[in-house]
DNA sequence: GCAAATTAATGATTTATTCAAG
DNA sequence: CTTGAATAAATCATTAATTTGC
């Protein structure tokens, strides 16, 4: 019943993509809100929205990774750990202070 | 590190288990949003407390459950269905305008 | 009685599973 | 079939009960 849902545009999915790669695989609740203010730029798009595409990203991505492993014995470690990329609990943290309390969820609207 | 957790007042707890009983185990976001309004009247709460507490509550009912049925191996069914209480789906959706423009449901503190 | 040690409750997070739009 | 959305289950972490030795 028109629930449409929400579909990245091509910036926002390359700019999430592009920090999942980076390191970013699980943002706090502050960073996803800084993420949507930022890709709200090139389009319509909620906290939920980013927070997500990233819990579905991370998941799917271990899921392949899993699959791999089954037909691959003992194959080579995924792409690299995050090692020092820009995020990550780096610098970047937007927590005012350290030991996030972290998040939450959801709001929908029905 | 002074990570202080929520501790709902018993007020608060009694109209919790209150909402709950009457047949609310899986409110959504704008019930939880209004929940969280009314409870802040009786003391600090965020929506995530409200949130978190309906899914733990509901989730250690049901492990309660399951480990009674481990014991009787054919129990009498569960209480009752909710039937006609004051929640559960039924009118009682709280949006204000169809389409909510979304809003900003988690604050954290930070 | 009274703390230190253990255990039980429960708040908070993460991970897995499922549903449904397109 | 892919992926956004939602729920359920598992897990971690901290606080409250409680047990225990003194």
């Amino acid at each position: 019943m028109a629930r449409a849902r929400w579909k990245p545009t091509p910036q926002q999915l390359m700019i999430l993509q592009d920090m999942y790669k980076k390191g970013l695989t699980n943002p706090n609740s502050c960073q996803v809100q800084m993420i949507t203010s930022h890709l709200s730029m090139y389009g319509k798009i909620q906290w939920k929205n980013v927070f997500y595409w990233f819990q579905n990203h991370k998941a799917r991505d271990r899921q392949k990774v899993r699959k791999q492993q089954k037909q691959n014995p003992i194959p080579p470690p995924p792409p690299s750990p995050p090692s020092s990329s820009s995020y990550a609990s780096g610098p970047v943290n937007c927590q005012l202070y350290p030991n996030s309390p972290t998040i939450f969820l959801h709001q929908v609207h029905y």
